[in-house]
DNA sequence: TTGAAAGCGCTAACAA
DNA sequence: TTGTTAGCGCTTTCAA
């Protein structure tokens, strides 16, 4: 690896003169042209590392998120990934599993790498920014608020879960469950408010369940509510994941949607049943990660307003196959 | 940001102390203690891109894939990063989306900042490495084997593509179709290859698809192959995504398997029919990120030895429904 | 416009 | 075992 001294006395200039070549300040054409040639010749890369820890900041951000399987977090991850590149930036994409101290360690090391700045899928309620926010750089919480008075671009959790249960309600369904994240988790419990909205109270014992946002929670989830003495007959799914567990688990029971209603809040992945059959509520994941990468953007430029939360919407995509008209008279009424 | 400089005058020793507190080398306990303290009350952490100037060498590795939101590569990278997280390295992960000038930018991000290693899912037969190799830098290539002479972790996909066709042949299906990626790619033409080596040459003519490794190929693939005068009675898809772009177009023509026989190359993520009807060639992609790691840690520790190339074992899951006896009769032979 | 020179924070000889 | 010191490669005053 050349440096900027090799590529000076190549070129016959001094290394500031190099570096200024490299950073767009003015130089004189000739000289310019001798530098550029130099570091043709020598095959010469600036060291980033060097630039950092002089300009005490990279060109690098992260994105730190709870499951890096899920794809709607791959999807955020796009989002971020095309913003920053467009504005010059590399993206680090940091999984912690849903763990805190995976979360903390990131932290600390986009700090401690100098990085840009940082948007953060909080694996949980109680992440402790303390160190971070004091370091003085920007960040972005996405998916889920955060305590601390921080920039954050979320989504409306409780619409988006009223949505998915009025489209089963209109559908025809009476008997409507829901399946959501883990008690203490603010999406998991906004999603489930807003399904309640639309349900009432009047819906039976052990309607509303809560799991992990994941395949298997899914799975655990369905079977219980089938295993009730008046089993639903739609269920709401409060993310894609376990969304997926719940078709996989009727699919095996041979009660696929439409037979079953089911409404799914954030799409369904790689979904190989007829997508008409379940109502979508949305969630603009891709947005999402723009939107705060553009924040992030503006606060390393220099942004310093006061902290913005910006809620996105999410959006209804109906299923195109109505209730069956076994659906109401199978319930024990 | 405390420095070393910092903790050293509060602890009353040198800087060269204090750092040798912070990298495990021999200090006396008093003295250990007191640096230990002073760091912990200026809440110190060690810049680590100094460190890595300084080192010329960081403790972060790169995983550069082509398509991040596909699950069989945020599964491999999974693997990567408990492997290298137990090492105390952090992983980047970089999306090149298939795109060479991306999968460059990224490799030379890679020797700008001085990081220990990468691993590469070459985006195309052609990358060019030169100028990586060239840095002594480390490189372990996943999933494609590479024209350069460079540590590799791939699998049969020559294996996997016969095991897949095989499946659907002794399931009863006669007129067994295959839908791979770009003509040109070699885990493509491997797999397809796989897939005539059990066919034979009596396939009637356009039962080879060539597409995009992507869901809409698949789609697209599929709508072509059901257009034939004589439309197969069984597909065979060489990878994940593919197969659910595929599945997607069959549910649609109310054809699910088993009525057609499906097989894949590479596992169906989040799949949601009764994975029973699907022949499945798992592709071991955890377990290729694993093995890449570790080979990346034994070169980052040092390792000279030849480059050494490792073929993982496919796994064929099979489905457990056999052909319709439908299926044979509809054949017009 | 250009160059000289002083660091950014750390590590690793080397000497004590 | 400890401290002194010279850089790692770059950017950025400051002076010319």
């Amino acid at each position: 690896m050349a440096t900027i001294y090799e590529v000076a006395e190549l070129a016959g200039v001094s290394p500031a003169t190099v570096s200024r070549v490299f950073n767009g300040t003015r130089v004189s054409p000739e000289r310019e042209e001798a530098v550029r040639e130099a570091a043709e010749k020598l095959n010469f890369t600036p060291n980033r590392t060097a630039r950092t820890l002089r300009r005490r900041n990279s060109e690098v951000i992260a994105l730190v998120i709870p499951d890096i399987e899920n794809p709607y977090f791959t999807e955020l991850a796009r989002g971020v990934e095309d913003v920053a590149q467009a504005a010059g930036y590399s993206v680090v994409l940091c999984n912690t599993d849903e763990r805190p101290d995976k979360e903390q360690r990131y932290l600390a090391v986009a700090v401690s790498e100098n990085m840009a700045g940082v948007i953060l899928a909080p694996a949980s309620d109680q992440t402790d920014l303390d160190a971070f926010v004091a370091s003085g750089r920007p960040v972005v919480a996405v998916d889920r608020a955060s305590a601390y008075d921080i920039d954050a671009v979320v989504v409306s959790n409780r619409d988006a879960g009223r949505a998915a249960a009025s489209a089963l309600l209109e559908a025809g369904y009476r008997r409507i469950a829901c399946i959501t994240g883990p008690d203490g988790i603010e999406t998991a419990l906004e999603r489930a408010a807003g399904w309640r909205e639309v349900v009432g109270e009047r819906m039976p014992e052990g309607y509303l369940r809560y799991s992990t946002f994941r395949v298997e929670g899914g799975r655990e989830a369905m079977t219980e509510l089938l295993a009730l003495p008046e089993p639903p007959d739609a269920v709401v799914a409060t993310n894609n994941l376990m969304a997926v567990g719940a078709l996989q688990l009727l699919a095996e029971r041979g009660l696929t949607p439409p037979e079953v209603g089911v409404g799914v809040v954030g799409g369904l992945p790689f979904t190989t049943i007829s997508p008409a059959a379940v109502s979508v509520v949305r969630l603009p994941a891709r947005h999402i990660g723009v939107t705060a990468a553009r924040m992030l953007m503006e606060r390393i430029g220099g942004d310093r307003e006061p902290a913005r939360t910006v809620v996105l919407r999410s959006e209804l995509i109906p299923a195109a196959a109505p209730a069956p008209a076994a659906a109401a008279p199978a319930a024990t009424e």
